[in-house]
DNA sequence: AAAACAAGTTTGAAAAACAAACTTGTTTTA
DNA sequence: TAAAACAAGTTTGTTTTTCAAACTTGTTTT
């Protein structure tokens, strides 16, 4: 019998579409709404929602600003989510080895 | 731009509770419902209704009898279960390297 | 000045997940 | 030996999550 080995993964980051803005955002250090847009494929409201929910988490930090005179969202990994992440992908890879 | 690497994921093994009753059989080859419940930590109705789901979607096979007088569920997977989580496992290993 | 557009947000419906209640058959116990 | 408890599942109902469509606000274009 094995002894449940299995690691409590993080929900926030384990939705796919969360996943994907988590990894873009770690690879980058910050990117804007439209950006994560192309990369995700996301429609602009499930976009919109995903950033709301890992905003609510602290995972990142939404800064509003305009360019042009549009608005510009710009996104960044907090501190907490970025161990957030390191840790997800951790016990994921172990997991899956 | 990131040309939009991210790999589809195999939303019926993605879920936590299913990818550990998947990881389960891989190794094991069969186990029975009281084993998986064990394993898992899920409730019965949990156990029952994420393997009818892998059932489905030919993931898994049930072979319901009896021992001691007592109803036995094997589960084993499918061929097209095992394939499915090797790719899932690549897949997802791919892109957190 | 109306129409189209850009960048988001909000809302509503569908799907997924979880927990509680139910079923069926078998032991145990009073 | 009838009632109570138990074992192995399944079904049902509620909550949570996800996705798509509609809405908002401000700016260009025609």
């Amino acid at each position: 019998m094995i002894e449940n080995p299995f690691p409590e993964l993080d929900m926030v980051i384990h939705s796919p579409a969360r996943l994907q803005i988590v990894s873009a955002l770690v690879l980058l250090e910050e990117a804007d709404f439209v950006y994560l847009l192309n990369v995700t494929k996301l429609t602009r409201g499930n976009l919109s929602t995903h950033l709301s929910k890992l905003e609510e988490a602290g995972y990142v930090a939404v800064e509003k600003t305009y360019k042009k005179n549009r608005p510009l969202t710009i996104l960044r990994l907090t501190v907490q989510g970025r161990e957030a992440y390191k840790l997800y992908r951790k016990t994921l890879l172990d997991f899956l080895k």
